[in-house]
DNA sequence: CCGTTGCCTGTAACCGGTTACACAGGCCGG
DNA sequence: CCGGCCTGTGTAACCGGTTACAGGCAACGG
């Protein structure tokens, strides 16, 4: 009722006790007299008494929340991901505090150290640094998670099995009757896209060893998708299947080529990778990756290694698999 | 280097100088002699320390944090707006706090509660909580913006205009020369599914005064749209549009009349509410709502109440537009 | 030569909680 | 009747910062 807070001090003194006692009154403490129990719980509450979070975590040393840093929200990829988190974090009566980082290694390093004693640990998803800039930014003493990032500091995390998602997808175009592929792929320093890119040309040379693989670099967005499209076509590039390494250029590529008058899968055949909800309502063959579950297990791990586990520094491998929808129908025979 | 967290004393230790001489030299004090402000960086960055923020912000009474309370993190709806907000704190240097709370008041009110002391401020969402619910969640003291929720406290907030979209949408399928027309609303006790039911039984009355309208509930997911139409066609009923209260059921109630047979737009007129990013990809007619854009502005109109201006405790109202797709297409004539 | 001023620094209180420790009192057995 | 134990409570230190206040010292003017 009262708009100014109370404190803890406020209460001892409505409810004639020492804050000693309020304080193990209000966390349930056993050795309270159920009287001053009562007397206490009737003063907060008429007081309208909350604690004050920042303060117990300072003296507990543990503030129930964890950070997660990210380059930014944009897409369904982190958003999937942070909502398996979140998922997570409620279930255990934990926060979350969003921090998001910008391609620069410095301001990736400034917003990890700002959260610092705001946090009991740390969830870091930076697919765009280096495995020296990502042990620089990391600050000591704060337990943490990598996920899709470089580990160069022998940090527990999860990386998508990148390589063989896109050895299937090429397995399978190639079992489609479709060999002259065309790799769309991410942004150069990516690590997701430089496993993708790396794992097609591998691909490709089991696959089709006489073809000479082509690569256009994107950057992850749609509109590189179609930019790729483009590109082909001023090239004369001849093609009949297109391997994005994600969904949201998967799309513009689907875009561009309908406008070009191509058919899909008729002429070429489209596949991403992620499988992004928006995947499936178009007809996108992808190879899925639990994104959300990622994001789940991550916090997970994080929580159990702070809740008295021990936060072992091995990498898990999280497996993809192939959805296959209509953008890559076989071809009537 | 250090891996155990360096405390502000042993920098100042380090440097041979009191605890005050380091705090005044790291926030840039002028009053602090060069040679001392060079002795304590150098020591700083030999300890490697970064300070820490949940001590700072207890004497400073600041965290530099806002919390968000929301139902969850589903579809794209709240996704959307959530990245609005993360950019415009990520420019201002301050961070987001997410807290879910669940449809039961109670859990609601302690989700906010547990936000004291460690968030400057909160930006609120909570449709389905009443009036009075809201007015006993919100703790005292904490400046809080509302999103799309009842206002029974007086707070500053933000709504969609939720009545007058629909009635935009009514008047545009009258235009195509629909009339039978069905409402999908949203779950019951939440706010903006009622203002747009409402909204169309209005628009209704005044567009085709002489047909009986129909709504069916949903609960905002794609399931209850395909619930929906398999409701009406149980039931016999005649139509020639359905105005879904969002998009997420519009896109439910699309595919389940493709797998009924009727053609869209051909047989009947299809809409939704929101334009999530989903919705051009399916060329689906619908209310845009700025949705990142209005997760902003509650962000900026609370940051700028914290730094010294005053939160004036009115609701701004958000337009829509409309955004005509295939699903409303005109009929050939 | 001394008082004043300004610059710089340290001491200590404070933010709002938690908790180790001391201790008062009642009850018990010896 | 007294020592020990058990229960319940208060005092005060602590978490890691910030900052009001006091004071030391050099420069300066009178």
């Amino acid at each position: 009722m009262k708009s100014a807070s109370a404190t803890i001090r406020d209460v001892a003194q409505v409810a004639e006790v020492s804050v000693a006692s309020v304080s193990r009154a209000l966390n349930g403490h056993s050795s309270v007299h159920p009287d001053t129990r009562a007397r206490v719980l009737a003063a907060a509450k008429a007081l309208g008494y909350v604690p004050h979070a920042g303060a117990r975590s300072l003296s507990l040393a543990r503030s129930h929340a964890i950070g997660v840093v990210l380059p930014d929200l944009h897409g369904e990829f982190f958003s999937e991901i942070v909502r398996g988190m979140d998922r997570e974090v409620g279930a255990r009566g934990y926060h979350l505090l969003l921090s998001n980082m910008h391609a620069d290694a410095e301001l990736a390093a400034q917003a990890m150290r700002s959260m610092r004693g705001r946090v009991d640990g740390l969830i870091v998803m930076a697919p765009q640094l280096d495995a020296e800039g990502l042990r620089e930014a990391l600050p000591g003493g704060v337990p943490a998670v990598l996920v899709n990032s470089l580990d160069g500091a022998g940090c527990a995390g999860f990386r998508i099995a990148n390589a063989e998602g896109i050895a299937t997808v090429v397995a399978h175009l190639a079992a489609t009757g479709r060999r002259r592929l065309v790799h769309v792929g991410g942004p150069a320093g990516n690590i997701d896209a430089r496993e993708r890119c790396e794992g097609f040309l591998t691909a490709m040379a089991r696959h089709a060893p006489d073809i000479e693989p082509v690569v256009i670099e994107g950057d992850f967005r749609e509109d590189s998708g179609a930019a790729a499209v483009a590109i082909l076509r001023a090239r004369g590039v001849a093609f009949d299947g297109i391997v994005a390494a994600n969904d949201m250029m998967a799309l513009g590529v689907l875009a561009a080529l309908r406008e070009e008058g191509l058919s899909v899968p008729g002429d070429v055949a489209v596949t991403g990778f992620d499988d992004i909800p928006l995947a499936r309502y178009l007809g996108l063959t992808t190879m899925r990756v639990p994104l959300a579950e990622m994001g789940a297990r991550a916090v997970a791990r994080l929580i159990d290694a702070l809740e008295g586990g021990t936060l072992t520094p091995d990498t898990q491998v999280v497996a993809t698999d192939l959805v296959i929808r209509t953008t890559t129908e076989a071809l009537t025979s």
